[in-house]
DNA sequence: TAAGATTCAGCAAACGTTTGCAAAGCTGCC
DNA sequence: GGCAGCTTTGCAAACGTTTGCTGAATCTTA
């Protein structure tokens, strides 16, 4: 077995109480029992039990972060951000995947609660805060980091999307498009909402009309915008630009739109959203909105830090919009 | 504060006891208390404790996962892998990024070694398997996955490195190049020997002679591949082949190559290692061998289970090495 | 030297569970 | 009615810590 704290007790003869308090630089011990009990601890390899510790502290000293699927190349430098900034200040980070499944989402989310988390950081797909806040006791702290629901008074620290669709779309205006195809995903209802508010905003505001069969949608992933764009130009529905939800539909799209012998960006302009690494790649070199991905993450850490350490007072709710960059390469 | 047991047992009116072994299915509860407790339990919304269940359990139904870099495009799919096969079976994963230095991999372990997980999965950057085993308990279940320190007694699931180098000198081989450089990294010092070995034996049993000049080593990124082979080529070297210990580096080597004004593969074939999903894209097209990640993460989990499950039991170590797969593409 | 102040150490309860053991209640049989 | 045998329940210890309270020992000061 491991040493624990009675076995150290013992061999300094010592009750176990004056070893914890010596180990844990309470007051109260004097500097040679000090000395001694930290010589034995350290020639037995003690190690505390963080779970007898989380049990007496009611703290585990460890986070939960929720994201839909770490194999989606957004995710992992926002993964990092957290992790980086939770580990610096003494924390352990629970990862969960919820594969885009709300259902699994909400099952992590009493995992991480029954694991008596401290906190809990979530990429959510949920439409509704309701969804997920009714999971979690209240006093639970928890915010939200890129993608967050409708009706949430928790801390959200995201892109602003709408102006990100914004800067997207009146570019592809600057380039001389006026019919843009709007090609999305339903997988988190939220940011659809908002990019696809964006896309509306910045047709409106040039005056140029808005065509509903321009509007599609289906999931993150590339083969969904190679086929809906296939789809689209199949149905002879004339187009000169196209708005990607994210790079990787916008990927695919360039590919669709090339195997249909078309020419990228002379024919049409194609631009995506996240700056994923692949965008920028020599060959690829798709125009896009980039977030700071890595950023979001450490700033989402960063609030759910200042959470925990004024437990029990009053939470007010911090809500960070990070400013979108457009990024202009070769596909526009 | 959320209900506990004894909550629940004030308001049945039993003893808590009772109550654990009612929700625990546990025998020697009347169906009719075990009725109640169940409909008490659920509108009073329970939630086990489980940091004190891990205490009087002595397990936490967790593991510790502990990779170099999440952002690394070769590990999200293993992690994926992992988690889906741990989860499946109850176990929740705690994820470390080790940045690719020992000391945070060292301290990862003593973290998870304190937090009590049941058993840690880790792909090792350590070249000796003392480095790391002399942190945790012997007790404590360890699986190597996809990278593995010299001269372990542990379980370890990785590719075939010596054998996948060996197919990708062989295929350069095959397409008539000669004077193939190894461009490698010394992060995984354990993988860079197995895939130099590879690179020898291909050629020593080619009867291509070794010229020590085209072994060079950087980093496990592109930028690196990049700085290596244009530093090759500006010395004047001559070569009409490469070998990356990586796909990422090979991409690299792409670049500098086509910079310095030569083609690829018409004057220089390159080769990659992984198979990470940029490399099959329509625009990249790299030549690689084919690591099956996230069945290297899934394998590596089933051990896992199997050796938490015959807990005390002798530990039979199990070394799988699953077979790499060509693939070629464009580049060669 | 006596009294008070201060330092150091120990006892025991608590955190929320599980579980071995014992007691109580019930059934049925002679 | 008594008793064996079974089912159901409760008591209390245990898991490894932290910490409030108390008491003993030492130190200070007049």
């Amino acid at each position: 077995m491991t040493p624990t704290i009675k076995d150290i007790a013992a061999r300094a003869g010592i009750s176990y109480a004056t070893v914890s308090r010596a180990l844990n630089g309470k007051y109260g011990v004097s500097p040679r029992t000090r000395e001694r009990v930290a010589a034995i601890a350290r020639e037995m390899g003690y190690r505390p039990n963080a779970i007898a510790q989380g049990l007496v502290n009611r703290s585990t000293k460890t986070v939960g972060l929720i994201i839909p699927d770490i194999s989606n190349p957004f995710f992992p430098r926002l993964v990092l951000g957290v992790e980086d900034t939770m580990m610096d200040a003494g924390y352990s980070v629970f990862l969960c995947n919820s594969n885009w499944k709300l259902e699994r989402e909400k099952n992590a989310l009493l995992q991480l609660s029954r694991k008596q988390v401290d906190g809990i950081l979530i990429s959510s797909i949920a439409a509704r805060a309701e969804e997920i806040e009714t999971i979690l006791p209240p006093r639970i702290p928890l915010v939200y980091l890129s993608s967050y629901p409708e009706g949430t008074a928790r801390s959200c620290v995201s892109l602003n999307n709408i102006q990100g669709a914004d800067l997207a779309v009146s570019h592809l205006l600057s380039r001389g498009r006026r019919r843009i195809a709007f090609i999305g995903s339903t997988q988190e209802p939220h940011s659809l909402a908002d990019r696809l508010a964006g896309y509306r905003g910045a047709l409106e505001r040039a005056g140029v009309p808005l065509d509903e069969n321009l509007i599609i949608l289906g999931e993150f992933r590339q083969e969904s915008g190679y086929l809906l764009i296939r789809r689209l130009l199949n149905r002879g529905i004339l187009l000169d630009g196209v708005f990607a939800e994210n790079d990787l539909i916008a990927m695919g799209a360039v590919q669709g739109i090339l195997d249909s012998g078309r020419r990228v960006p002379a024919d049409i302009s194609v631009i995506g959203f996240d700056d994923i690494p692949i965008a920028s790649h020599r060959e690829i070199q798709l125009s896009t909105i980039h977030q700071p991905k890595y950023r979001i993450g450490r700033r989402a850490a960063e609030i759910m830090l200042r959470l925990l350490t004024m437990h029990g007072d009053s939470h007010p709710a911090e809500h960070a919009a990070l400013e979108p960059e457009l990024i202009v390469r070769r596909s526009t």
